[in-house]
DNA sequence: AGCTAATATGGACACTGTCCATATTGGGTG
DNA sequence: CACCCAATATGGACAGTGTCCATATTAGCT
């Protein structure tokens, strides 16, 4: 406590909040552990104590960028199974669009603490959110023989290509544009392209 | 020429090839300038001779990623459209968990000269490519007023979700498994899955 | 043969992450 | 209250990195 902040104090969390906004406003590569240390005037190692390796202050911060991402999903309950997804896909691209450094830092696991139990918990319950919308989008159809897929990939096909086209979007390779057909945006276009699949 | 190979000689050449095999072997972060002329016997600063700058050797690496995977989509013609659509998935899906890494590193240009002229082009191929087939697959079939999308939104999405697929994959935020429903590999469920949408 | 332009060398600088021994401090116990 | 211990902050060290520089070597062309 006392005035002086963080000579001794919330210097964990000082370094969280100040390498979120460095993430975002200069992306990944301006995360390094003395640069951190040095903007918020504390010694080059002082970072060391509550971080003991570079890759556990990363993870910290991924774990933030999820919860983050959580809290934008916020119950979509009571809405039918097509507007639950048309949901968790608006909350994705508002994300990734409104914090590309963030979307591409956290889902590369590069300098991570390799498999995180926080993170893939939090992994699997947006990929539960997306399962129970998705199976009650498919309850009740008629079923035809040939084309029966597992609900899995269902799933696995609508986050694959929410996922691609975000970072196909963030990396360059592809450019925002319309679908003058369907009169929509680009991403929300191959969203009702996909949604096609589904009845 | 000569006997002792690159103390005056194809250095360029080696640079490359050298790189490849670490970028196979141990990955991006394994890619240094001064590991790389180490281990070819020249002094550090020999290679910026060839390459000015990290991200110019970085960005060279990632042409003959691409050149390679280029290869691996040999002219897929004559076939049917979907029969097309399946070879170039298959290109794709085989050439990345071949070579994780380079698909890791090619697709992200990070440290990468930013809008390369060369990987661009190589890319827009691939996309005429894939648009091609699709164009070719989506011919003459009974249109519905309600679900008309341009044939970039059918491309985009396909791509897209292959892309995402594979990344997920190799970051290992998706398992290998089956769709037993469709009596499928995951990876070719989710693309007979998308095939749907084309009839 | 000689010269020029291409290429290789080794030193320097400013960074980085990680380890270490040392100092300061705060909170709990006697 | 005094004390001690554990948590935390410090600064130095080491090896590694990319980039720039002045210097040396060499290859190919006139």
């Amino acid at each position: 406590m006392s005035s002086k902040a963080y000579h001794h104090g919330e210097l964990r969390q000082a370094l969280l909040e100040h390498a979120m906004r460095l993430l975002d406003t200069e992306g990944e590569t301006a995360l390094g552990v003395r640069r951190l240390a040095r903007e918020l005037g504390v010694a080059h190692s002082a970072p060391a104590n509550h971080f003991p390796r570079k890759s556990d202050l990363l993870t910290a911060v991924a774990v933030r960028c999820f919860e983050d991402l959580e809290k934008s999903f916020e119950s979509g309950s009571g809405k039918s199974g097509q507007q639950r997804l048309r949901k968790i896909a608006d909350g994705l691209y508002g994300y990734a669009f409104r914090f590309p450094q963030r979307y591409r830092f956290m889902f590369r696991p590069e300098g991570l603490r390799n498999p995180d139990p926080l993170l893939r918990g939090i992994m699997e319950r947006l990929y539960a959110e997306l399962g129970a919308a998705l199976s009650m989008s498919l309850k009740g159809r008629q079923p035809d023989p040939e084309r029966t897929f597992a609900v899995d990939s269902y799933a696995i096909s609508l986050w694959s290509m929410l996922h691609g086209y975000i970072l196909m979007r963030l990396d360059g390779n592809f450019e925002a544009g319309r679908d003058e057909l369907a009169g929509l945006d680009r991403e929300q276009a191959i969203l009702e392209l996909w949604l096609t699949t589904c009845d």
